[in-house]
DNA sequence: ATGCGGTCCGTTATCGTTATCGGAAGGTAA
DNA sequence: TTACCTTCCGATAACGATAACGGACCGCAT
């Protein structure tokens, strides 16, 4: 920038506003210092300008799995909304482990992003106080916590369950197995809305049909075999199956074939997500879509409204509609 | 800073010195520091200090396609070895839009990252000039270009191919076709590979047993079904498949089974890139794993060992050996 | 008393950019 | 002529940290 003032006989300053297109330089001048910055190849240098305005023009994001890909497209879609409006997005996985995810928000508190978006495996709000002494706004995604007032983008949950259930209620099943996730908002409601879809359909299935998943930090295709094993010895046997995500219910697919035994025939499924690649399955999986890319888009707009925002907003709440994707699994 | 300054009494240099582990520091001074720094919940500004210091402790990763499970895996590793390291990982994507691509890279020129990871979707080797003129170290990923002497990690590509079609041809195939991608390193010498094969065992397929996908820009899953159905039509008809990477043989096999066809026994297929759930398609797919989490770990450390390094150092490329994964859809 | 070497801390300048204000030059109206 | 307004530009001081060097103070040997 000095050289590009000094070569033109201006000011810095001049060179600087030209840069951000305000509005009292001429023509002229604006020509000429546009023509030696493509010279020079010159770009400015975006740490000195977040120092001085206290803006880095970089969003945030944590992710529990960037191979997940739900978050991967979740991430797809808000890079591409981002990228926009001219904000960079710096993304960083907890690998599901809370400890390190506390880590990465502050290591992004420090570098002074502009928001942060976290879709969290936490257990507490704690880091999340941590995010609001620092007065930055922020955005939970996908998983929401009860008492903490936050802004938050995300599918309904429980209508997933419900969504879900009812296709299998509807397909002829009577005997409906529920395989959950660790305990996260998303899981959670999930089941509550798979208990609601059964109740208002009076059926009962006993306890011993609800299971969570064994060990928390495994990756969910392998607890879902797992899962399933234990399911299929039980009398009766499950005739349906509602997995709370994809990758759950490949395994338990796994397990079931395994088993001799055909979907959807024997033992229908369905899953939610609807993961890339749920078509080209063992048995092409039914599943209730939660709009990745619309999450990702919605939570990038909330952010930046954030971000523009002078003073603290009332935190807002989306929630998007899930959609049931009818496949194989259950037809 | 200046708070914690004033409130012990002593200078903000003092103060930085002990952030920073300076030797120069009594141990009783550094004890009232971090005290009173913990108490204020002080964190440094990371952009004052990229600024001052001319690091960012930041790398970029630019990938075509962040949903492409090989990527998102890359990332991952990358950013488990760059966290030890306290560096930071800012991905952004390029959607195989080569101009795109191009933006994305100057972008994080600007932010001045310490080092660039790309696995590019370029035609042409403009952008890497950018990057070499700023004197910025940077590594290519997966994707080469000939006559660009450049840092490069990835798995040994024609090494894919071979080991593909010999397996194929182990298995009794003898018209062994071929889908390849777009015209990138990775899908060029896959297919060479599949070439050699081919003539070491005296096999001879013709020229319209080899196809390229249609169009750039769509998902290789949809091309690889397409161009299955084309081959499916060829006389006499192939009876192994060797796809350049997974999505698209989950496309081929899509378009096999649609025909009423068998696999592996009338039409065997093989992939690449051992892509997690593999083992969940219609048919488990038999693959040429190429050690993604390990690409993402070398670059990782090729590229800080070039941060590190003063002056500017002869290119180096690190060749990973592929592994054969057989499963169903060859056995 | 002098010189020398550690230990510990501070002074000053600097990184590259922007915010804020002031002011010169020229035009216009009374 | 004087007053005032535009238009265009620049001087200066920040932003929050670090680098490089200098210096005070103490102890010890000469």
């Amino acid at each position: 920038m000095k050289d590009i003032a000094r070569d033109l006989g201006v000011s810095v300053v001049t060179v600087s506003k030209v840069l951000r297109n305000h509005a009292d330089i001429s023509t002229e001048t604006r020509e000429r210092v546009l023509k030696r910055m493509k010279e020079l190849n010159y770009r400015p240098n975006l740490a000195a300008r977040a120092l001085v305005t206290g803006r880095s023009f970089i969003i945030g994001l944590v992710v529990p799995d960037l191979l997940h890909p739900f978050f991967a497209e979740v991430a797809k879609g808000l890079s591409r909304s981002l990228r926009k409006k001219g904000y960079g997005l710096i993304i960083s996985s907890s690998e599901e482990d809370p400890e390190l995810e506390q880590q990465e928000i502050d290591q992004m508190l420090a570098r002074r992003v502009d928001a942060m978006l976290v879709a969290s495996a936490q257990w507490t709000v704690e880091s999340f106080r941590h995010i609001e002494e620092q007065k930055m706004p922020y955005v939970l995604i996908d998983r929401k916590f009860a008492g903490l007032a936050a802004n938050f983008v995300g599918v309904d949950d429980e209508a997933v369950g419900t969504l879900a259930t009812e296709h299998l209620i509807k397909t002829g099943c009577r005997v409906i197995a529920h395989i959950g996730g660790q305990d996260v908002s998303t899981a959670v409601e999930r089941r509550q809305g798979y208990r609601h879809a059964l109740a208002r359909h009076s059926l009962v299935v006993g306890p011993e049909y609800v299971i969570g998943r064994e060990h928390g930090d495994e990756a969910s295709d392998v607890s879902g075999y797992e899962v399933m094993r234990k399911l299929l010895r039980l009398d009766p046997r499950p005739d349906g199956v509602f997995c709370y995500n994809d990758p759950t219910a490949m395994g338990a697919m796994k397990a079931i074939l395994e088993a001799g035994l055909r979907i959807p025939q024997d033992v229908a499924v369905v899953g939610a997500g609807n993961v890339r690649y749920a078509e080209f399955l063992r048995v092409p999986l039914t599943t209730v879509d939660q709009q990745c890319e619309a999450i990702g888009d919605r939570a990038a707009r909330l952010a930046l409204a954030l971000v523009e925002a002078k003073g603290p907003t009332r935190p807002k709440t989306i929630l998007l509609e899930p959609r049931l994707v009818v496949r194989d699994s259950t037809r």
